[in-house]
DNA sequence: TGTACATCAGTGAACGCGCGTTCACTGATGTAC
DNA sequence: TGTACATCAGTGAACGCGCGTTCACTGATGTAC
């Protein structure tokens, strides 16, 4: 009730999301991970520099933990897709709507992202690399399950997931960008949506290694 | 002659490139510049602290002398390419070649860049950013000069140089980090090059938005 | 060629500061009986 | 329900350390005459 000088400090038992929290706002407003003290993150939380110590082993632990629930999140969201149920372009303006919204909900996570995939320390680094992996591993076998590119080489689908995950990653470092007035959300989006349908029309098109067998769709001749 | 504990100390009037050799060597061999203090790379340069403030105003200013370093070379490699002597295909092939030799030889200039371009300080990023919208926009000139594409948006152009950048950023992420064993170069260059053709696969189909004139070539119908 | 002087590039001591981590502590919450 | 005790979550003082920056300095190089 009576605390003039410093933020108030957390409920007891919400110091843990407090120093989350306040690690992603410092991120975000600041340079990045490796530029915050430890001292710096407890103070913005409003607690002692000891409680840290009480949630996590040191700064890097707290940096792992939020690219893991970064990624969870992501995951969740992705995995609600149904993908069958619509075209080849339904399925990319949809996944994409989808992404920006996420994106944009979770602006603060997504910065930290962007800002530690190549700065980050080793740990933070290879968590995010790991996470990536898998993401783009999903997305090959996703593909591989579609109709239309049941002749396409795994090699290859896996070329075209890199392609999609860097361009949406692109996609998604220019919507937080937009502080830099780019351009709104909604244009960024559809430029995504445009890049995405051009390299799926190159898919449509690459020549397979694979005999054509009669039943599988677009693809054109080896 | 006898400087038994320390470094031994650059040259009369080489402080200033020591001192970026240094900057470079210790962010390639660790997490990222902001991490770096400046009493660690005077050392590492074999000078004492206060002999940095000779060359450079503070830190950042040594970090964007590297970025302009880094982008001034690049330039100069890629403004040695006769465009129009190529195939589409071939051009592909020798600029992806050119690019990763040229990363290579410059290895801790581009890890600096990867790392920064994100991370850095506002400064930093502004001046990484300006860099690659400048090649981005030489690129998609370039493109427009380029009979096959005549027929296409500048627009559209703009988005298949965005995506073209991109794509030869990851592949440069992607061989600095060989360290991590992905792959040996050849193969990812390869990779690079497949992506990039399969790119140009889909411009080629792209749909055009102007009635299709008679004499220029490759493009679908609008 | 020689001398006087200005500029330049690097030195080394010193400053106050914020840092990560340690420690013994306190008081609230949970558990056994 | 009451009591005794253990565990948990946060406190606050203290430590030694590396930091960025200041200052007055030195001696080498360049310039004018």
């Amino acid at each position: 009730m009576s605390d003039p000088l410093s933020r108030t400090s957390p409920p007891r038992g919400q110091t843990r999301a407090a120093l989350m929290q306040a690690a992603l706002e410092m991120v975000a407003s600041e340079s990045n991970f490796s530029a915050l003290s430890l001292r710096r993150v407890t103070r913005q939380a409003g607690v002692v520099p000891t409680a840290f110590y009480r949630h996590f082993r040191d700064m890097d632990d707290l940096g792992i933990t939020l690219v893991d629930e970064t990624f969870a999140e992501l995951r969740a969201v992705l995995a609600a897709v149904d993908l069958p149920s619509l075209s080849i372009d339904g399925l990319i303006q949809h996944c994409i709507g989808l992404f920006a919204f996420h994106v944009c909900e979770r602006r603060l996570l997504f910065q930290f992202l962007v800002r530690e995939r190549y700065a980050g320390s080793a740990a933070l680094r290879d968590a995010i690399q790991t996470n990536l992996a898998a993401l783009n591993g999903q997305l090959t076998h996703d593909l591989s399950q579609l109709d239309a590119y049941s002749a396409v080489d795994n090699a290859d689908l896996a070329l075209v997931a890199d392609l999609v995950v860097n361009t949406v990653i692109a996609t998604a470092e220019r919507i937080l960008d937009v502080a830099r007035a780019d351009a709104p959300v909604d244009t960024v989006v559809s430029e995504a949506e445009r890049q995405l349908r051009l390299i799926f029309l190159g898919l449509s098109q690459w020549p397979t290694s694979r005999p054509q067998t009669s039943y599988s769709a677009g693809a054109g001749a080896g």
